[in-house]
DNA sequence: TTAGGGTTAG
């Protein structure tokens, strides 16, 4: 695969620059190993540095063990390279391994080092022997171990330390604020903050991120506007990050436009989180822009950017988009396959998450409970029922992953659907944890789909136990005894929800256009060009009556005269913002809506009959799937 | 030795 350079010296440079690049597989690293020993390198202390930090960047950390171990010779400082690569990526079941190799070779690694070492892995007993043992204790030992204890949770042992350090640097400062942080004493911390007579930038971006990770972000606002032009791009990504955290996604995406006035330069960091909130809001056009920037600004690609670029463009309808990216990416790890093959399964096509899922595999990378969730949703949307249950039964047995509830969801879902009602109920029934309300709710949905109005009933009750609160359930109960025509029921049932008090989520959909998202709530009159949209809709109605669409009234909630529920279907919101784009954009222009709820079987088949008749792709999120609209089809086969 | 990041069923 790799051509094989002339002299020995241009072998070694050419390796380093292709190792220094990529991830591999194990049989790719294998072929390297091969060529290293062939052409006599074992003496270049640079080139295997090079081949180990690729191992651990490929995330195949027991060969770089086994590499190691093997070597005829030894080099104490690649073990000790090798012990910090093992450190930084996580890997500390080899340490052990490594440890002891170091000493069978007579390498001592440094006792900061390894105090390092046992405050990472946890291992109190032992970071506590080695600082004991230690007789001269620099200002580095004395943070080690405070950190190591506060990682423990002996916050009460590492205060003891912090107060009797002869010397105290910042880095001693910050490791207390952050650890109350993170151990949720958010009071303390501020005290801390506040004592610290040498705050420096690192002292607020940890109290700033300690208050969002608290869900106190009025008073990160707060810090984050005191600091003014202190702030640097951390700080700038912790508040970005932490509006995303808290859902602000409008919010994180207005303070970088502030940071880009500001002429802080955004970074990596920055890029994810702005793709993780355009993946909230479905904002394509955003998306791209910033993969744009990314390539302009040559912004590095690593695995947790490409995975925030590939669920971007999965979550905003770009599945072809997503497997490019995912294609050209030099480094994939769990996330990034995880994030693809839950990209293609709710965009329809589970027969490729299949086939992704034996790819994986073959490149070496052990599938866990969240590729499985993907996989099994995939397989659901797509009605692939014997190899979702194939997978189902091997998760367990062969992958060694215990389903959770998460996975007894995706097969209640999945066997409902297909129309496996009993199996379905049996499963809700003898599953080992108790079933939440998605369980029961997506059994609830596959009794709508097959219309079992008796099994609906006992459901919706298992529901309204398990929730009395969710407007939604309310909504079901009302939708099942409105197809049924008993309109007395549905009074009483909206009687309950507004004694209790329990309000319905309203639908709304939203199309972006320009760079502006436009929201839309059925029966919204807010929209400046609401009369035009109006006129259009009804246009619009005019045309699927022609074409034969036959409004599907069971699902609307009120008891009124058929020819007013039509007009109350015909306005749900994904239908406002799908003429509100038609009207708006050139002819040909794909248009793409995202929807809160899930859009309803009325809605469903009128804009499948749109999209033929005028000609455009239209591609709507709802709640848990992509719809992609063409040529009068649906990529779901009317399957959801 | 201290601060910021990504995937999860209806």
């Amino acid at each position: 695969m790799y051509s094989t350079p002339k002299n020995l010296r241009s072998l070694a440079d050419h390796l380093a620059v292709v190792l220094q690049k990529n991830s591999f597989t194990r049989k790719q690293l294998e072929q390297f190993h091969a060529q290293i020993l062939a052409g006599g390198l074992l003496h270049s202390a640079s080139l295997l540095t090079t081949f180990l930090s690729s191992c651990y960047r490929s995330q195949q950390t027991h060969y770089a063990l086994l590499f190691m171990r093997n070597l005829p010779i030894c080099i104490p400082s690649l073990w000790n390279s090798t012990v910090r690569l093992s450190l930084d990526s996580g890997a500390w079941p080899d340490f052990v391994g490594l440890y002891n190799g170091m000493l069978r070779n007579s390498v001592f690694p440094s006792k900061t080092g390894l105090l390092d070492f046992y405050g990472k892995v946890g291992n109190l007993r032992c970071a506590r022997k080695m600082f004991a043992e230690m007789l001269q204790r620099d200002v580095v030992a004395d943070n080690a171990m405070v950190s190591a204890l506060s990682k423990h949770g002996c916050l009460e042992e590492a205060r003891d330390l912090f107060d009797n350090m002869l010397q105290r640097n910042s880095a001693s400062w910050n490791s207390m604020i952050t650890c109350y942080c993170k151990l949720g004493d958010i009071g303390t911390a501020r005290s801390m903050f506040d004592a610290n007579p040498i705050k420096d930038v690192v002292s607020w971006n940890a109290m700033i991120d300690g208050y969002i990770k608290a869900n106190q972000l009025l008073a990160a606002q707060e810090l984050f506007v005191r600091m003014g032009t202190a702030r640097n791009s951390v700080t700038w990504n912790t508040m970005i990050s932490g509006y995303v955290q808290c859902k602000e996604f409008g919010k994180a995406i207005a303070t970088f436009q502030e940071m880009r006035v500001e002429n802080v330069k955004p970074t990596e960091v920055t890029m994810i989180s702005l793709l993780s909130a355009c993946a909230h809001l479905g904002a394509l056009d955003l998306g791209e822009w910033i993969h744009d920037y990314i390539r302009r600004k040559r912004l590095k690609i690593d695995a947790v950017l490409g995975n925030a670029l590939i669920d971007m463009y999965s979550k905003c309808g770009s599945i072809k988009a997503a497997c490019d990216v995912f294609d050209r990416l030099p480094v994939k790890n769990i996330f990034c396959w995880n994030s693809i093959i839950a990209g293609l399964g709710t965009n329809g096509y589970g027969g490729k998450a299949i086939d992704l899922f034996a790819q994986m595999q073959e490149e070496g990378l052990k599938p866990d409970g969240v590729t499985f969730v993907g996989l099994l949703s995939g397989c659901s949307h797509s009605g692939l029922v014997s190899a979702g249950r194939r997978y189902f039964s091997e998760m367990h047995d062969i992958y060694g992953v215990t389903p959770v509830i998460e996975h007894y969801g995706c097969m209640v879902d999945l066997l409902g659907r297909a129309g496996l009602l009993k199996e379905a109920v049996e499963l809700v029934k003898t599953m080992p944890v108790k079933p939440n309300a998605q369980v029961w709710g997506s059994l609830l949905r596959a009794c709508q789909i097959h219309k079992d109005t008796e099994l609906s009933k006992d459901v919706v009750q298992n529901l309204l136990d398990l929730d009395p609160c969710d407007g939604g359930n309310y909504v079901y109960l009302s939708n099942l005894y409105a197809s049924l025509n008993r309109w007395d029921e549905v009074n009483a049932c909206r009687k309950i929800m507004i004694d209790r008090g329990v309000h319905k989520v309203p639908g709304c959909s939203s199309i972006e256009l320009d760079g502006l998202v436009h929201e839309f709530v059925a029966g919204d009159s807010r929209h400046l060009q609401i009369m035009q949209i109006n006129l259009f809709l009804d246009e619009i109605a005019k045309q699927l009556k022609e074409h034969g669409h036959e409004s599907d009234t069971a699902l609307v909630l009120h008891d009124i005269e058929d020819e007013e529920k039509e007009t109350a279907v015909s306005y749900h919101s994904e239908r406002i913002a799908v003429a509100f784009g038609l009207m708006s954009t050139p002819p040909g222009k794909t248009i793409r809506v995202v929807k809160n709820l899930r859009t309803c079987s009325d809605c469903h088949s009128a804009l499948k009959i749109i999209s033929n008749v005028y000609k455009r792709e239209i591609i709507v999120r709802d709640r848990k799937r992509f719809h992609h609209f063409k040529d009068g089809c649906c990529s779901c086969r009317d399957y959801w």
